[in-house]
DNA sequence: AAGTGGTCTAGACCACTCT
DNA sequence: GAGTGGTCTAGACCACTTG
C-alpha cells in the first residue's frame, strides 16, 4: 500500500512535495472528482450516486475519504444522504419546502402559494443586466414576469432574468404547464441547476405598476429582493428582483 | 476495550439497548458536555478549551469522536479550531468582521460605522416584549436606543430589550465606556453568549420619531428588521428591532 | 522539539431500507 | 439477507504554531 497517495486515479497526479505550494488534501480532490460528474451532467438532479465503497474504489482512496468528500457536499445541499438507501443529487423538484430559496413567511398559518405568469418574453441583455449574468450587453436573454398570492392576495411580484443560450425553448405554454417552482423546470428541462444564491434587500417604495399588479397604494413600502443565482462553477445563471408585500408575510432569516 | 460503550466517563449511563428508542450517538453526548462546560461559564469566550486527545482521554471515547464533535460545534460556530494552537471558543470580541450579525453592506466602499448611543434605561416588560423573551409581563427589562452612522449619514437605528435579571448594572456608562459590539460587551461584563438570532424583515414607512433621527422623510420606505436572539439551550435573551436605511446600504443574505 | 489540529487508512459494528 | 450510510476505534503521518 503507498503510503502518501497524494493524488488518486483518474486524475492527472499531483505534486507530492511536502513543500507544496498549495496543498490540495485528497478528499478535496475527490469533491472536485464529484462536482465534475454533477457538472457535466453524468448524475442529474435527483439521481442515485454510485456508494461510498464503489466511489472509494473507483478513485483509489479509502472509503472515509469519500464519506469526507460527500459529507462536505451534503453541508453544501449539493447532495443527500439517505441512510439505507444511499446518496442523492440535491434537487429543488423533489423537495419538502416547495420553494428551496424563498424565504417569505405568512405571519399566520402556512398555506402555499398560487402562482400566475403575466410575461415571458426573448429579449437583448441592458448593461445592467448582462454584467450581473456575465455575458455581453445584447445577447440574448429570457424576461419572465410572475406574480404569487397567497388566498388570493398578491404578495410577490418578481422578475426573472435568464441567459438565453442556456434557455432556448422557455416559452410562456411552456412555463405554464409546468407544477411547482421554476428551478424544478430549469434543471429539468435545461439540466441547469441553482446550487447558491446571494441576495441583496432594500425597502423601497411601490411604483404606479407594481401598486397596481400588488394591489398596494403608490408609494407603499416594499421589500425588493434582488437575487443573484449561480450554478456549478459559480457560474451566475439567474438575475431575479422580486418585490414582496410585507403587511401579512415576513422575510425570514436565521443567523449563525 | 469494551466494545459497546454506548455512555461515557461523567454522565449517567444511557441504555445501552439495540432497541433504543432514541438512539444519541457518542459523539452527541461529547457535544452535550461541552456545551455544559460553555453553559457553565467553565470555558469563557475566547479561552482556549482542552486538546483533542485530552478530552478524549477524560471522555473515555477515541480522538475521532471528540473530533467529530468539536467539527459540528466548529461549523456552528460555537468553536473555532486554529491548526497548530488548538480550538478556542467563539467570541464576538476579537472578530474580523466587527459585527457578525450585522448583514447591512454599503454600496460602495467598507467604511466602518460610527456608534451614538441615544438612550438605556430601565423598564418594565410590555406583554409582547416579555412573550418574545420568555419572561413575564411587568418583568424588569433594560431598553437601549441607538444610531449607527456612516461617514455622518445615519444607516441603522436600533431599539434592544435585554432581560434585566441577566443584565443588572448595565447603565448608559458602561455602553459607552465600551468599544466594540454590544455583544462583545454582553459576553465579557455579563457573561451572555450570543449563538444565534432569527430575524423578520419587513418593509415599513418612517414614522416621525424615526425619520428625524434617521435624517430621512417621513413616510420613507425603511427596512425593519426585529431580530430575537438565543444564548445556550435556546433561550431568547435579547429582542432587538433596527431600523435601517437602504438608500446606500443593502442587507445582504447568502442562500444555500 | 513538542504539541496541536488535519488527513488518511483499515476494520468493526450499528441502524436503516428494500427485496 | 444484502447493501447502504452512520458510528467508533486505533494508529500513522502531515501541516502548523510555539517555545
Amino acid at each position: 500500500m503507498p503510503s502518501s497517495p497524494r493524488s488518486i486515479a483518474e486524475v492527472p497526479a499531483r505534486s507530492d512535495a511536502t513543500d507544496s505550494p498549495s496543498f490540495s488534501p485528497l478528499y478535496a480532490q475527490i469533491k472536485a472528482l464529484i462536482t465534475a460528474k454533477l457538472q457535466s451532467g453524468e448524475w442529474k438532479a435527483g439521481d442515485l450516486i454510485p456508494s461510498e465503497l464503489d466511489l472509494a474504489k473507483r478513485f483509489g482512496v479509502s472509503q472515509g475519504t469519500v464519506r469526507k468528500a460527500i459529507d462536505e457536499m451534503a453541508a453544501e445541499n449539493l447532495l443527500v444522504r439517505r441512510q439505507g438507501r444511499g446518496t442523492f443529487v440535491a434537487t429543488h423538484a423533489e423537495q419538502k419546502v416547495q420553494y428551496r430559496f424563498l424565504r417569505l413567511m405568512p405571519d399566520e398559518g402556512s398555506e402555499s402559494l398560487e402562482r400566475q405568469l403575466l410575461d415571458c418574453r426573448r429579449q437583448r441583455a441592458t448593461t445592467a443586466i448582462a454584467r450581473a449574468l456575465q455575458m455581453r450587453t445584447g445577447d440574448a436573454m429570457v424576461e419572465v414576469r410572475r406574480l404569487l398570492s397567497s388566498k388570493g392576495v398578491p404578495v410577490v411580484l418578481d422578475d426573472i432574468w435568464l441567459p438565453g443560450d442556456l434557455f432556448k425553448g422557455l416559452t410562456t405554454e411552456r412555463l405554464n404547464l409546468h407544477r411547482g417552482p421554476f428551478y424544478g423546470l430549469f434543471e429539468r428541462e435545461f439540466g441547469v441547476q441553482m446550487i447558491r444564491a446571494e441576495e441583496k434587500i432594500r425597502a423601497v417604495a411601490a411604483d404606479e405598476a407594481s401598486a397596481q399588479l400588488l394591489q398596494v397604494p403608490v408609494g407603499a413600502p416594499l421589500l425588493s429582493v434582488e437575487r443573484l443565482s449561480f450554478t456549478y462553477g459559480d457560474k451566475a445563471v439567474e438575475l431575479r428582483r422580486g418585490l414582496y408585500s410585507t403587511t401579512s408575510h415576513f422575510y425570514r432569516n436565521e443567523l449563525n
